[in-house]
DNA sequence: CAAAATTCCTGACTGC
DNA sequence: TGCAGTCAGGAATTTT
């Protein structure tokens, strides 16, 4: 399933394939793809015609820019991919829902399974005051001086990107504090920080040597700053290395292939397996519906 | 049949 | 008592 490191490789990706082309054709073949939208016809009119100006991210979320002061949105959901193809030609994998054709020539195709993942192009609104806010995330070029959030309302509840959104330790300690959660619930929780899933909830814990299940209200200072630097170079590292794809999992980059980062992983889906840096087994336990993973002896 | 995990939603529970 | 926030559980989904 895509998280951050995921969407981030493929917005890098999208900014150099899709930036400038313009928008000929749009095929949608599954509507719930596009479910926000009243019907497909909808949703290809608002891009139909459209260039694509700028690629950015916020959290699990990509955004195109196009030429008006709209945005096209993608979320990959579980099983969600976008696919950069040459040709038409080529053959169309299974769950092929959404395919833009470009007047330049060459397709984006959206291909999704599970269908947990969408598209939609918000409208924006007119251009009228100056956005207000500070932090601007990615992709913000000149096509879009206006803050995501404010140009997508649909975004609005995200909490800040770990990536793009930097701050002091200290403003990421007060912000814990001022939540009483387990830690793991609430590095996943998207209104408090924008695109950590389970995997790399897991990942971060694991490097900042802390329990899934410590509350946020009661790490000391130095906690705080490790999960703050092992939030922020966690993700780094994963980008790096273009995301991680599982055994089980779908995840490929705007290519087709597959990222690289799951042979570093050091306690998602390794149940069992030794601890890399104590060599315990890796414990898994069920928390809210899902899997958690991490080292009894490394992580207090 | 169960498991995987995303977002959204709801109902239950908790601390102040 | 009430309120806000937290958390678990379910839905939608398909493949293994």
């Amino acid at each position: 399933m895509p998280e951050l490191p995921e969407v981030e490789t493929l917005r890098q990706d999208l900014a150099k394939e899709v930036v400038g082309r313009k928008v000929k054709v749009v095929a949608v073949a599954n509507g719930r793809s596009v479910r926000r939208h009243p019907s497909a016809k909808h949703f290809r009119a608002l891009l139909e015609g459209r260039t694509i100006k700028s690629v950015g991210r916020l959290g699990k979320y990509l955004l195109l820019s196009l030429d008006n002061t709209a945005t096209l949105v993608v979320h990959l959901g579980m099983s969600g991919q976008l696919l950069r193809v040459k040709s038409a030609k080529e053959a169309k994998p299974k769950h092929t829902h959404v395919v833009i054709t470009f007047t330049q020539g060459g397709e984006l195709r959206y291909v999704d399974p599970r269908t947990f993942g969408e598209m939609f192009v918000s409208p924006g609104r007119p251009e009228n005051e100056k956005p207000a806010s500070s932090t601007s995330v990615n992709g913000a070029g000149p096509a879009s001086t206006v803050p995501i959030r404010q140009a997508v309302p649909e975004l609005a509840h995200l909490g800040f990107d770990p990536v793009e959104d930097v701050m002091s330790w200290e403003r990421f300690a007060l912000m814990l504090r001022a939540r009483r959660a387990g830690i793991k619930a609430l590095l996943m929780d998207q209104q408090f920080a924008a695109g950590i899933g389970n995997l790399y909830s897991d990942e971060i814990l694991f490097q900042a040597g802390l329990r899934y299940d410590r509350q946020s209200d009661g790490l000391s200072a130095t906690e705080a700053r490790r999960l703050y630097r092992a939030m922020v170079e966690t993700l780094a590292e994963a980008i790096k290395h273009r995301g991680s794809s599982l055994a089980d999992e779908q995840y490929r980059d705007l290519f087709g292939e597959v990222g690289d980062y799951q042979g570093q992983h050091q306690v998602y889906d390794r149940e069992g397996q030794p601890c890399r840096r104590c060599r315990n087994s890796i414990v898994r336990v069920k928390t809210g519906g899902r899997s958690t993973f991490y080292c009894e002896h490394c992580q207090v």
